[in-house]
DNA sequence: AACAAAATATGATAAAAATCATATTTAAGA
DNA sequence: TCTTAAATATGATTTTTATCATATTTTGTT
Protein backbone atom coordinates (compact mmCIF):
# COMPACT_ATOMS: atom_id res chain seq x y z
CA UNK A 1 0.00 0.00 0.00
CA UNK A 2 2.59 2.47 0.63
CA UNK A 3 6.28 2.52 -0.91
CA UNK A 4 8.77 2.11 1.25
CA UNK A 5 9.93 5.66 -0.13
CA UNK A 6 6.38 6.81 1.65
CA UNK A 7 7.49 5.27 4.61
CA UNK A 8 10.50 6.77 5.05
CA UNK A 9 9.48 10.06 4.40
CA UNK A 10 6.90 9.84 7.23
CA UNK A 11 9.33 8.46 9.76
CA UNK A 12 11.44 11.85 8.62
CA UNK A 13 8.37 14.40 8.87
CA UNK A 14 7.23 13.06 12.26
CA UNK A 15 10.99 12.82 13.36
CA UNK A 16 11.07 16.75 12.16
CA UNK A 17 7.75 17.20 13.85
CA UNK A 18 8.76 16.37 16.95
CA UNK A 19 12.74 17.88 17.21
CA UNK A 20 12.97 20.63 14.61
CA UNK A 21 11.77 24.30 14.21
CA UNK A 22 12.78 27.11 12.47
CA UNK A 23 14.94 27.99 15.20
CA UNK A 24 16.17 24.08 15.29
CA UNK A 25 17.36 23.05 11.78
CA UNK A 26 18.15 19.07 11.25
CA UNK A 27 21.02 17.85 9.34
CA UNK A 28 20.50 15.02 7.05
CA UNK A 29 23.20 13.57 9.04
CA UNK A 30 21.76 13.92 12.06
CA UNK A 31 18.29 12.54 11.23
CA UNK A 32 18.80 9.52 9.45
CA UNK A 33 19.97 7.12 12.28
CA UNK A 34 17.49 7.56 14.41
CA UNK A 35 14.79 6.93 11.99
CA UNK A 36 16.88 4.17 10.68
CA UNK A 37 17.25 5.25 6.68
CA UNK A 38 20.46 5.66 4.76
CA UNK A 39 21.24 8.74 4.78
CA UNK A 40 21.21 9.02 0.90
CA UNK A 41 18.22 7.96 0.47
CA UNK A 42 16.35 10.05 3.22
CA UNK A 43 18.32 13.62 1.42
CA UNK A 44 16.43 12.71 -1.88
CA UNK A 45 13.30 12.47 -0.14
CA UNK A 46 13.41 15.45 2.31
CA UNK A 47 14.43 17.52 -0.94
CA UNK A 48 11.32 16.21 -2.54
CA UNK A 49 9.12 16.69 0.41
CA UNK A 50 11.11 20.25 0.62
CA UNK A 51 10.64 21.47 -3.14
CA UNK A 52 6.78 20.42 -2.58
CA UNK A 53 6.37 22.20 0.54
CA UNK A 54 5.51 19.92 2.52
CA UNK A 55 8.38 20.43 4.99
CA UNK A 56 10.89 23.35 4.59
CA UNK A 57 14.75 23.71 4.69
CA UNK A 58 17.64 26.45 4.09
CA UNK A 59 21.03 25.85 2.73
CA UNK A 60 24.49 26.64 3.54
CA UNK A 61 26.15 26.34 6.32
CA UNK A 62 23.50 26.90 9.51
CA UNK A 63 20.84 25.12 7.28
CA UNK A 64 18.76 21.71 7.08
CA UNK A 65 15.84 20.72 7.29
CA UNK A 66 12.68 22.13 9.88
CA UNK A 67 9.05 22.30 9.86
CA UNK A 68 7.25 25.71 10.11
CA UNK A 69 3.61 25.73 11.82
CA UNK A 70 2.20 25.54 8.81
CA UNK A 71 4.14 22.55 7.77
CA UNK A 72 2.64 20.99 10.68
CA UNK A 73 -0.77 21.71 10.10
CA UNK A 74 -0.58 19.52 7.23
CA UNK A 75 -2.80 16.28 6.93
CA UNK A 76 -0.82 12.86 6.55
CA UNK A 77 -2.47 12.01 2.80
CA UNK A 78 -0.16 15.03 1.56
CA UNK A 79 2.83 13.64 2.40
CA UNK A 80 1.93 10.11 1.21
CA UNK A 81 0.73 11.70 -2.24
CA UNK A 82 3.62 13.86 -2.78
CA UNK A 83 5.85 10.63 -2.51
CA UNK A 84 4.08 7.92 -4.02
CA UNK A 85 0.50 10.02 -6.22
CA UNK A 86 -3.18 9.26 -5.24
CA UNK A 87 -2.83 5.83 -7.48
CA UNK A 88 -1.45 3.36 -5.10
CA UNK A 89 -3.87 4.03 -2.02
CA UNK A 90 -7.06 4.73 -4.14
CA UNK A 91 -6.86 1.96 -7.36
CA UNK A 92 -9.08 -1.11 -7.67
CA UNK A 93 -7.57 -3.39 -5.34
CA UNK A 94 -7.34 -5.74 -8.49
CA UNK A 95 -5.96 -3.24 -10.99
CA UNK A 96 -9.24 -3.62 -12.77
CA UNK A 97 -9.92 -0.17 -14.58
CA UNK A 98 -13.36 0.39 -14.63
CA UNK A 99 -13.96 -0.37 -10.98
CA UNK A 100 -16.42 1.57 -9.28
CA UNK A 101 -19.97 1.75 -7.29
CA UNK A 102 -21.71 0.59 -10.51
CA UNK A 103 -19.48 -2.14 -11.52
CA UNK A 104 -17.80 -3.40 -8.50
CA UNK A 105 -14.74 -5.68 -8.57
CA UNK A 106 -15.14 -8.86 -6.83
CA UNK A 107 -13.35 -7.25 -3.71
CA UNK A 108 -14.81 -3.87 -4.35
CA UNK A 109 -17.57 -4.58 -1.59
CA UNK A 110 -15.12 -6.18 0.59
CA UNK A 111 -12.69 -3.09 0.31
CA UNK A 112 -13.77 -0.30 -0.96
CA UNK A 113 -15.67 0.89 1.91
CA UNK A 114 -12.46 0.08 4.32
CA UNK A 115 -10.02 2.27 2.41
CA UNK A 116 -12.20 4.74 2.28
CA UNK A 117 -12.40 5.53 5.48
CA UNK A 118 -8.73 4.86 6.02
CA UNK A 119 -8.13 7.80 3.58
CA UNK A 120 -10.95 9.98 5.61
CA UNK A 121 -8.70 9.16 8.41
CA UNK A 122 -5.36 10.29 6.70
CA UNK A 123 -7.06 13.29 5.18
CA UNK A 124 -7.78 14.40 8.77
CA UNK A 125 -5.45 13.32 10.83
CA UNK A 126 -2.25 15.93 10.82
CA UNK A 127 1.40 15.52 11.17
CA UNK A 128 1.08 17.67 14.49
CA UNK A 129 -1.36 15.61 15.81
CA UNK A 130 0.37 12.55 15.32
CA UNK A 131 3.83 13.73 16.59
CA UNK A 132 1.85 14.71 19.84
CA UNK A 133 0.70 11.49 20.43
CA UNK A 134 4.14 10.64 20.00
CA UNK A 135 5.46 13.14 22.17
CA UNK A 136 2.63 11.55 25.20
CA UNK A 137 3.96 8.21 25.07
CA UNK A 138 0.80 7.73 23.14
CA UNK A 139 2.95 6.11 19.97
CA UNK A 140 6.23 5.16 19.33
CA UNK A 141 8.57 5.82 16.13
CA UNK A 142 11.55 3.53 17.01
CA UNK A 143 13.60 1.01 15.10
CA UNK B 1 -0.79 -4.15 -0.25
CA UNK B 2 -1.48 -6.57 -3.05
CA UNK B 3 1.53 -7.66 -5.13
CA UNK B 4 0.71 -7.74 -9.02
CA UNK B 5 1.30 -11.26 -9.11
CA UNK B 6 -1.71 -11.46 -5.98
CA UNK B 7 -4.16 -9.83 -8.36
CA UNK B 8 -3.34 -11.75 -11.36
CA UNK B 9 -3.86 -15.24 -9.64
CA UNK B 10 -7.20 -14.30 -8.05
CA UNK B 11 -8.48 -12.95 -11.54
CA UNK B 12 -7.38 -16.44 -12.39
CA UNK B 13 -8.97 -18.67 -9.86
CA UNK B 14 -12.10 -16.32 -10.02
CA UNK B 15 -12.29 -17.21 -13.72
CA UNK B 16 -11.58 -21.00 -13.18
CA UNK B 17 -14.32 -21.03 -10.31
CA UNK B 18 -16.96 -19.89 -12.64
CA UNK B 19 -15.59 -21.17 -16.15
CA UNK B 20 -14.05 -24.94 -14.84
CA UNK B 21 -14.85 -27.74 -13.32
CA UNK B 22 -13.21 -31.34 -12.80
CA UNK B 23 -14.84 -32.13 -16.29
CA UNK B 24 -14.22 -28.97 -18.47
CA UNK B 25 -10.52 -28.27 -17.49
CA UNK B 26 -9.56 -24.66 -18.84
CA UNK B 27 -6.10 -24.65 -20.92
CA UNK B 28 -3.89 -21.24 -20.06
CA UNK B 29 -4.40 -20.26 -23.66
CA UNK B 30 -7.71 -19.76 -23.19
CA UNK B 31 -7.73 -18.12 -20.17
CA UNK B 32 -5.04 -15.56 -19.91
CA UNK B 33 -6.79 -12.69 -22.43
CA UNK B 34 -10.63 -12.79 -20.42
CA UNK B 35 -8.77 -11.73 -17.57
CA UNK B 36 -5.62 -9.79 -19.37
CA UNK B 37 -2.42 -11.48 -18.10
CA UNK B 38 0.06 -12.05 -20.31
CA UNK B 39 0.02 -15.98 -20.90
CA UNK B 40 3.78 -16.41 -19.21
CA UNK B 41 3.09 -15.14 -16.27
CA UNK B 42 -0.32 -16.40 -15.24
CA UNK B 43 1.42 -20.18 -16.50
CA UNK B 44 3.55 -19.93 -13.88
CA UNK B 45 1.36 -18.36 -11.41
CA UNK B 46 -1.25 -21.21 -11.80
CA UNK B 47 1.78 -24.13 -11.46
CA UNK B 48 2.58 -22.63 -8.06
CA UNK B 49 -1.26 -22.69 -7.14
CA UNK B 50 -1.70 -26.16 -8.48
CA UNK B 51 1.65 -26.95 -6.63
CA UNK B 52 0.02 -25.65 -3.19
CA UNK B 53 -3.22 -27.34 -4.00
CA UNK B 54 -5.00 -23.76 -4.47
CA UNK B 55 -6.32 -24.96 -7.66
CA UNK B 56 -6.18 -28.69 -9.85
CA UNK B 57 -4.91 -28.97 -12.92
CA UNK B 58 -3.68 -32.28 -14.98
CA UNK B 59 -0.78 -32.27 -17.77
CA UNK B 60 -1.08 -33.83 -21.25
CA UNK B 61 -3.66 -33.62 -24.15
CA UNK B 62 -7.22 -32.71 -22.31
CA UNK B 63 -5.60 -31.69 -19.87
CA UNK B 64 -5.47 -27.82 -18.05
CA UNK B 65 -6.81 -26.39 -14.94
CA UNK B 66 -9.70 -26.39 -12.38
CA UNK B 67 -11.27 -26.28 -9.77
CA UNK B 68 -12.88 -29.15 -7.32
CA UNK B 69 -15.32 -28.34 -4.73
CA UNK B 70 -12.82 -28.31 -2.26
CA UNK B 71 -10.93 -25.81 -4.04
CA UNK B 72 -13.37 -23.56 -4.39
CA UNK B 73 -14.57 -23.87 -0.26
CA UNK B 74 -11.07 -22.02 0.29
CA UNK B 75 -10.69 -18.59 1.45
CA UNK B 76 -9.38 -15.75 -0.15
CA UNK B 77 -6.76 -15.66 2.28
CA UNK B 78 -5.46 -18.95 0.99
CA UNK B 79 -4.58 -17.50 -2.71
CA UNK B 80 -3.05 -14.39 -1.13
CA UNK B 81 -0.71 -16.26 1.37
CA UNK B 82 0.14 -18.59 -1.50
CA UNK B 83 1.69 -15.93 -4.07
CA UNK B 84 2.45 -13.42 -1.48
CA UNK B 85 2.92 -14.93 1.98
CA UNK B 86 1.31 -12.89 4.76
CA UNK B 87 4.22 -10.35 5.17
CA UNK B 88 2.39 -7.81 2.79
CA UNK B 89 -0.78 -8.25 4.41
CA UNK B 90 0.37 -8.63 8.16
CA UNK B 91 3.22 -6.63 8.42
CA UNK B 92 3.80 -2.72 9.99
CA UNK B 93 2.33 0.10 7.75
CA UNK B 94 5.46 1.99 8.89
CA UNK B 95 7.39 -1.31 8.47
CA UNK B 96 8.63 -0.94 12.28
CA UNK B 97 9.48 -4.27 13.50
CA UNK B 98 8.17 -3.70 16.85
CA UNK B 99 4.96 -2.38 16.15
CA UNK B 100 2.45 -3.52 17.94
CA UNK B 101 -0.43 -3.04 20.23
CA UNK B 102 2.26 -2.39 23.44
CA UNK B 103 4.69 -0.24 21.11
CA UNK B 104 2.13 1.06 18.95
CA UNK B 105 3.73 2.98 15.75
CA UNK B 106 2.21 6.73 14.96
CA UNK B 107 0.07 4.90 12.62
CA UNK B 108 -0.84 1.83 14.70
CA UNK B 109 -4.07 3.00 16.05
CA UNK B 110 -5.55 4.54 12.85
CA UNK B 111 -4.46 1.58 10.13
CA UNK B 112 -4.60 -1.66 12.70
CA UNK B 113 -8.50 -2.25 13.42
CA UNK B 114 -9.11 -1.82 9.42
CA UNK B 115 -6.45 -4.18 8.40
CA UNK B 116 -7.79 -6.61 10.75
CA UNK B 117 -11.53 -6.36 9.81
CA UNK B 118 -9.99 -7.06 6.12
CA UNK B 119 -7.71 -9.86 6.98
CA UNK B 120 -11.23 -11.30 8.77
CA UNK B 121 -12.89 -10.42 5.84
CA UNK B 122 -10.80 -12.50 3.44
CA UNK B 123 -10.16 -14.90 5.81
CA UNK B 124 -14.25 -15.52 5.95
CA UNK B 125 -14.79 -15.05 2.03
CA UNK B 126 -14.44 -18.19 0.08
CA UNK B 127 -13.83 -18.35 -4.00
CA UNK B 128 -17.23 -20.03 -4.41
CA UNK B 129 -18.71 -17.30 -2.35
CA UNK B 130 -16.87 -14.46 -4.34
CA UNK B 131 -17.72 -16.39 -7.93
CA UNK B 132 -21.47 -17.07 -7.31
CA UNK B 133 -21.42 -12.67 -6.63
CA UNK B 134 -20.18 -12.54 -9.96
CA UNK B 135 -22.37 -14.80 -11.45
CA UNK B 136 -25.47 -13.25 -10.00
CA UNK B 137 -23.92 -9.70 -11.74
CA UNK B 138 -23.42 -7.76 -8.28
CA UNK B 139 -20.00 -8.05 -8.66
CA UNK B 140 -17.93 -8.09 -12.02
CA UNK B 141 -14.45 -9.55 -13.25
CA UNK B 142 -13.96 -7.28 -16.48
CA UNK B 143 -10.64 -6.19 -17.94
C1' DA C 1 36.09 38.11 -0.65
C1' DA C 2 37.17 33.48 0.50
C1' DC C 3 35.96 29.41 2.91
C1' DA C 4 33.21 25.88 4.82
C1' DA C 5 29.00 23.51 5.50
C1' DA C 6 24.76 22.72 4.25
C1' DA C 7 20.90 21.49 0.71
C1' DT C 8 20.06 20.61 -4.36
C1' DA C 9 20.21 18.47 -8.89
C1' DT C 10 21.40 14.84 -11.41
C1' DG C 11 22.32 10.54 -12.48
C1' DA C 12 24.57 5.85 -11.60
C1' DT C 13 24.17 1.33 -9.50
C1' DA C 14 21.89 -2.54 -7.11
C1' DA C 15 18.02 -5.27 -5.84
C1' DA C 16 13.51 -6.83 -6.45
C1' DA C 17 9.45 -7.57 -9.07
C1' DA C 18 7.38 -8.42 -13.29
C1' DT C 19 7.57 -10.53 -17.61
C1' DC C 20 9.02 -13.74 -21.16
C1' DA C 21 11.09 -18.09 -23.20
C1' DT C 22 11.95 -22.90 -23.62
C1' DA C 23 13.30 -27.62 -22.79
C1' DT C 24 11.11 -31.48 -20.12
C1' DT C 25 7.49 -34.41 -18.47
C1' DT C 26 2.91 -36.34 -18.67
C1' DA C 27 -1.46 -38.07 -20.51
C1' DA C 28 -4.78 -39.16 -24.16
C1' DG C 29 -5.78 -40.98 -28.57
C1' DA C 30 -4.71 -43.25 -32.98
C1' DT D 1 3.82 -47.48 -29.10
C1' DC D 2 4.06 -43.15 -31.40
C1' DT D 3 2.44 -38.56 -31.73
C1' DT D 4 0.43 -34.57 -29.97
C1' DA D 5 -1.04 -31.32 -26.66
C1' DA D 6 -1.05 -30.00 -22.38
C1' DA D 7 1.25 -28.62 -17.66
C1' DT D 8 5.88 -28.27 -15.30
C1' DA D 9 10.53 -26.79 -14.17
C1' DT D 10 13.88 -23.70 -14.83
C1' DG D 11 15.90 -19.75 -15.77
C1' DA D 12 16.69 -15.40 -18.74
C1' DT D 13 15.34 -10.70 -19.58
C1' DT D 14 13.14 -6.36 -18.69
C1' DT D 15 11.20 -2.95 -15.83
C1' DT D 16 10.56 -0.79 -11.61
C1' DT D 17 11.95 0.44 -7.15
C1' DA D 18 15.36 1.17 -3.88
C1' DT D 19 19.84 2.72 -2.91
C1' DC D 20 24.12 5.21 -3.46
C1' DA D 21 27.39 8.88 -5.25
C1' DT D 22 28.84 13.39 -6.53
C1' DA D 23 29.28 17.88 -8.67
C1' DT D 24 26.77 22.33 -8.02
C1' DT D 25 24.57 26.00 -5.56
C1' DT D 26 23.60 28.58 -1.55
C1' DT D 27 24.44 30.72 2.92
C1' DG D 28 26.69 31.99 7.16
C1' DT D 29 31.24 33.04 9.05
C1' DT D 30 35.89 34.81 9.11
Amino acid sequence: MFSNSVKYALKAVLYLAIHSSEDKKIMVKELNKPINVPKAYIAKLLQELSKQNIISSTRGIKGGFYLTKENSKQNLMNVIYAIDGDYRMKSCMLSLSHCNQNKPCPLHHIVSPMRDKLIEAFNKKTIKELSLEIEKGITFLPI
